[in-house]
DNA sequence: CGTTGGCTTGAGAGGGCTCAAGGCCAGTGG
DNA sequence: CCACTGGCCTTGAGCCCTCTCAAGCCAACG
């Protein structure tokens, strides 16, 4: 099984040798090409995606064309459509990758085995949902802050891959125009 | 142990009459007054509330003394600052009554207790917090609309206790100004 | 070396905010 | 029972931040 995965669970569970050798039956691996589909919009996502390579994004197209990127996922992240995932329904997202990538596939029915075959699994999914939407709350109340406080915010805490996004799909998760980054990057930058 | 929690739990779980039996020991009943705090900026958030009866309030104060509301909470709701109540780090948020209102308190240790001694309940707590992050996401990619679309959505979605909230509050909930939600709500009426 | 995509810069427009005043209760005290 | 008060909602006027639309630049790439 892949070294980063392993990692990141052990970051939250204790998982003995013996779990971590039954591991392979539940992920399958998966390279997606450069701007290469993992979910389209209108299917259903149909598994929970760990990054091991590269760098993904989730996004939905309003009627206007507008892109909203709901994230990015670069090594070591999970990526899905949760909502989709879970109830089964299409999704109004996209996953495609910004880079040449490769992930894991947790698929619905091996995650449930894995939650059942090894339950510590349950308070390990528990445990990043939680964070996940403890940064999902702090990133809720940082939009309603200006245009440079929420790039400052953004590059306080994604600086570390920052140079790997392209400006205007930051502006898309940002939530405003690529004209507005480039002026803000610009008022910055003279400080 | 009071019923609305039962169900709640019944809902993603199935508990034995026996568990059921037990849950007392977890949990502490309290009475907030309206107007009350249950969490003050600067404490650390050391329990979970279930709300049963009531109304209740999470929201930030920001250094120009404007609200944002988090969350409202009515019966049937789980109310916390996660962030400050998993790492016990002082918290940023309020937490008060908008209503008289009666909690059900469980605090971090007798939490830890329950998942150790009721393993199920990682299951129970994985599943709201996914509900709980799918939820967040939408909100925050309405966040994106107009003051209007914004409205209609919280309306939509929480039409069954709107009326229970003052105005303001559902203004500062959406992250607009009180005078732009009474206009919102003009120009929605004459529709 | 022409084309394409991403970033920048400018001018103008508009949505939502600020500040201020007025009206409408509900609660309170005389 | 009534005047008074304070909180909440509404309405208006003016402004500012951010968006839109448009053009120009540059690097990458065929």
């Amino acid at each position: 099984m892949h070294e980063l995965l392993i990692k990141n669970f052990s970051r939250h569970i204790a998982l003995t040798d013996e779990e971590i050798s039954r591991l392979p039956d539940f992920f399958q691996h998966k390279k997606v090409g450069k701007k290469r589909y993992l979910l389209e919009e209108g299917t259903v996502c149909k598994a929970d995606y760990f990054v091991i390579k590269g760098c993904l994004r989730q996004y939905q197209v309003d009627n206007e064309g507008r892109e909203s990127v709901m994230q990015f996922a670069l090594e070591d992240w999970w990526i899905a459509d949760l909502y989709s995932f879970l109830t089964g329904t299409p999704s109004a997202f996209n996953i495609d990758a910004l880079e040449d990538s490769e992930v894991l596939v947790l698929d619905y029915d091996h995650q449930q085995r894995l939650f059942n075959e090894i339950p510590k699994m349950n308070i390990y999914w528990r445990i990043i949902m939680q964070n996940a939407f403890v940064a999902l709350q702090r990133r809720l109340l940082f939009q309603q802050r200006s245009l440079e406080e929420r790039y400052l915010e953004f590059l306080k805490r994604y600086a570390y891959f920052e140079q790997r996004i392209p400006q205007h799909q930051i502006a898309a998760y940002l939530g405003i125009t690529p004209e507005s980054l480039s002026r803000i990057r610009n008022t910055v930058l003279k400080k």
